[in-house]
Order: C-alpha cells, then structure tokens, then sequence
RNA sequence: GGCAGGUUGUCCGAGCGGCCAAUGGAAACGGACUGUAAAUCCGUCGGGUUAUCCCUACCCAGGUUCGAAUCCUGGACCUGCCA
C-alpha cells in the first residue's frame, strides 16, 4: 500500500476530505506540510487527542512535514462545544495547561522517522492583533450568513442559551491560524476530529479568498464502539496520557479491556501494525477469543507509545501478577511490591474494618458506598470475597508485612498498605 | 427599557404546601453468566461509626407557615416577543 491516502483510510483514519483526488495528488506529488491544533482545555491531552498525533506521525513516516499548534490564543476564546457555553479559564491557568500539551505533543511526534516537527503556539502571531485590526482585515472576510450554518454554531442558535460572541469568534481565529501558517511554512493540509469540519474549512476558504491559495482539510471518524458509544472513557472519567491523570496500569488496562467487536479497528487506527499482522490477531480473535491476544497487543503497542517501553514492561507484568491464575499469597516479594506499585492505594492498619479499607484505598467515594459495596458481594481483600462490612484486616493479610491487595468488582484493584506505627 | 417564560440530583426531565433525598429515562457502579469481552437478567445509585436518627440538597438572599423544591419579596443568570 504506496499510497498514503489508501493507507489512512485503512486504518480508519479519514472521515472527510476537501477534493480527494486533489489531495491525493498533493500527497503523491512530494512532502506537503500539514498542521494540527490543541487546545489548551483541560492540563492534559486524552484519547481523542491521541487520534489526531498519530495521524500526524503517519504523516511524518510518508514524508511529509508536520506542524504541531497548542492554541495559546483558542484555549481563550473556546470552541463552541453544541451543547452549552463554556466557562472561561484564566490566562493564568491556560497558559500553564499550554505548557504541558506543548509538551505531550512534542513527546510523541518527535521521533526519528521523517522530518523534524516544527511546534508553534498560536497565541505568538493572534496576540499582537488589535481588536480594530482583527475586524478590519480578517472580519470582512467572514460572512456571518455562513459562519451560522456551521453545525456547533447552528446548534447553539438553537438552543434555549444561545451562543455568546465570545465563542461565535472561534471559527475566525483558527481560519487565521491556518492563513498565518500557509504563508509562513506553506501549510496546505490541516486535520482534525470530524467536528473540527467547520473550522477548518473556514481557514480552506480564508486562504483561497485572501490569497487565492489552495488548502486541503482531512477529518478523522470519531470512533465509537459496537454500540455507538464513544471510546475514550473509563468508569466515567476520561483516558488522559498524563501518567499523573490515568496511571499507566490503568491507562495498560483501558485498552486491554476494550470489547472484541472493536478490537480489530483500534488496532489499525492505534498501532504501526501492517495489514497481515493485524489479520492475523483478527483470527485469533474469532477463534481463541479469551486468549485476547488481540487485546494484549493493542494494550502494550498503545501504552509503549504514550508511556514508553520500560513502563509497559512493568504494567505488564502487574497486570499479569494480579489477573493470572495463581492465589495472591503466593506471590514472591518482589514481584508483589512491582505489581502494588502500579495500584493505586493507601494506609490501613490492621484492625481496619473492609469498609474502613476501601475508603482509605480510594476504591470508593463514601462510607454508604463502601457499605453497599460489600453487600453487593463486590468487596475482596487478597481474593478473598469479604462479606461482613465489620470484617477487620487481621495482619497476616499483609502479605510479606507490607501490603493487603484489596479488589471492588471485578478489576478494581488497590494497595493497602501498612501504616508506619 | 417593557411584557412573558425559565433555572431541580452526573445529564435529560417530573413534582407545584406535608406521604420528597425528591417519579421516570439515560449514564454510571455492582452481582449472576463468561474470557479482566459483548449481549442479557437482577440490584445499587447525596453524606454520616445502618440509624423507625442526624446533616446537606431543588439558582442566591430574605419572608409567610407547625411545615416550602413547591407560596411571597428582592437579586443573579438564561430564553422569547415588543421597543
């Protein structure tokens, strides 16, 4: 599979294109440079996110020049999200969250394939702008007839809370960044998530009006289960690639635990893995299915790109120490201490009542929940089901003098560990 | 500026003086079944050393009442129509 377009569509990467057979000339004809935007809305990128870097990194492996933007100046302003307006952030705090994107960002497209990226920050070139100027030279070529037909805004419009200025603006701004890059690096492709349409071709139109340049945009899917439902969310909270935000382990876990029906997909949006590869684990999966070899993969190629090998390694075997077949006082020191090491977890002395355990844990959020927990039958300690919520830890459940592994569910794991008298 | 309507738990959405920690749906969590899958069925879903008890809660601040999410006054915000 030569070409790169092919290829992007393979892995379920491409949703919609301007002019498809444009773009594909564009990429065969010889390195383009392409630019993806982040915007500062939360300390942390997450699996969406990852998504859109690694398209970029497909990119930069086909030759092509890559441009990584963390939105300094968008972060301000918000995108319309179709539902509600957004609450404003601090300068304070956006630039802070700036910083740490930055820095994701350069973590994962900086490697050896391809050209070196170039990052910017978009706030550098739309900060010196003077509110006169911005309506001068850049207003007066949006129509507001077509800035409302854009679905988040058209949305909005028809919602009961309307949409502030504030946010209408949005569009504006990110057409400008990608004017200002196609001038100064020759940027002709943006990309971004499929509700990122609207936006881009804004910036498509900015620059074929203002300099009768032609640019292309590519949208990724957005991807979703057998179900329909979005990806990215684990027991309610987002999958973050800040190892502070979502552990490792539990970032390992998230992907291990993905459902069969999806598993071949996010193979190919997720991994490097090649066509034979990929069909091959498609098999296992249809004919070995609890060996989830498909899972196993997925989870390690996944987790090796966003944390790295070494912690892999390590989230691997916890996992296994955890999950596997063996009684959990068997387990030698160290391989617990490793494997513990990964939990989450807290200080508990023996004495403590399980409900006591699980609330110092972290694996539930009151007492009332550690009590329903426990007459759900969902509470073990060591693998041992406990079902009397006055069951105290005795201290021989500190495995090796050092650590209780408590359970809520079915993998809800924590470290109880022996407070220091 | 005038007139009308709205603001309820994670979200949607009932309630319109006591039986309301608040109907229903979704999401979420747990159990059974399995393979740390999906589907299905069942259960849970504000907090508290489980208590026919206490606390916090229906935008905010006061008030009426034995008693208010529900009534009154003032305020904030949102929406629509008119100017």
């Amino acid at each position: 599979m030569t070409d790169i377009l092919d290829e992007l569509t393979w892995r379920g990467l491409v949703a919609q294109t301007t002019d498809e057979s444009a773009l594909r000339q564009a990429l065969a004809d010889g390195p383009i440079t392409v630019y993806c935007g982040f915007d500062p809305t939360a300390p942390s990128l997450h699996f969406g996110n990852l998504v859109q870097l690694i398209l970029l990194r497909h990119l930069q492996r086909a030759g092509h020049q890559v441009i990584g933007l963390v939105g300094g100046s968008t972060g301000l302003i918000g995108d319309p999200r179709p539902t509600s307006e957004r609450v404003l952030k601090t300068k304070e705090q956006t630039a802070q969250d700036v910083e740490r994107i930055a820095a994701q960002v350069r973590r994962i497209l900086t490697s050896k394939e391809g050209a070196e990226p170039v990052f910017v920050n978009n706030l550098d070139w739309t900060a010196p702008i003077s509110a006169l100027d911005f309506l001068r030279d850049y207003g007066k070529h949006f129509r507001v007839n077509q800035m409302i037909k854009k679905d988040a805004v058209a949305a909005r419009l028809g919602s009961e809370q309307g949409i502030s200025y504030t946010e209408f603006s949005y569009q504006i701004l990110q057409a400008l960044d990608y004017l200002h890059l196609y001038r100064e690096h020759g940027c002709t492709l943006q990309t971004g998530a499929q509700d990122q349409w609207g936006n881009i071709t804004a910036g498509v139109d900015l620059i074929h009006r203002v300099d009768g340049g032609s640019a292309h945009a590519l949208t990724t899917p957005l991807i979703t289960d057998s179900q329909g439902r979005k990806f990215g969310k684990s027991e309610g909270n987002a999958v973050w690639l800040d190892p502070t935000m979502t552990s490792p382990y539990a970032f390992y876990q998230y992907w291990l635990g993905v459902e069969d029906a999806s598993v071949v997909a996010l193979l190919k949006t997720f991994t490097d893995r090649g066509q034979e590869e990929i069909a091959e684990l498609e098999r296992q999966v249809a004919e070995e299915p609890y060996r989830r070899a498909a899972q196993r993969a997925l989870a390690a190629d996944v987790t090796t790109l966003v944390h790295g090998a070494d912690a892999t390694e390590q989230v691997v075997a916890a996992s296994e120490a955890l999950f596997g077949k063996g009684d959990l006082r068997t387990l030698g020191a160290d391989t617990l201490r490793d494997a513990t090491d990964e939990l989450p977890g807290g200080e508990v002395a023996p004495g403590d009542t399980i409900v006591d355990v699980l609330v110092a844990t972290g694996l539930v959020e009151s007492r009332n929940a550690a009590r329903r927990a426990v007459a759900d039958g969902a509470a073990s300690v060591n693998g041992v089901k406990i079902a009397d919520s006055e069951a105290a830890l005795a201290p021989e459940d500190f495995l090796h003098g050092q650590v209780a592994v408590v359970r809520r569910g079915k993998k809800n794991l924590a470290a109880a560990r022996l407070a220091r008298a």
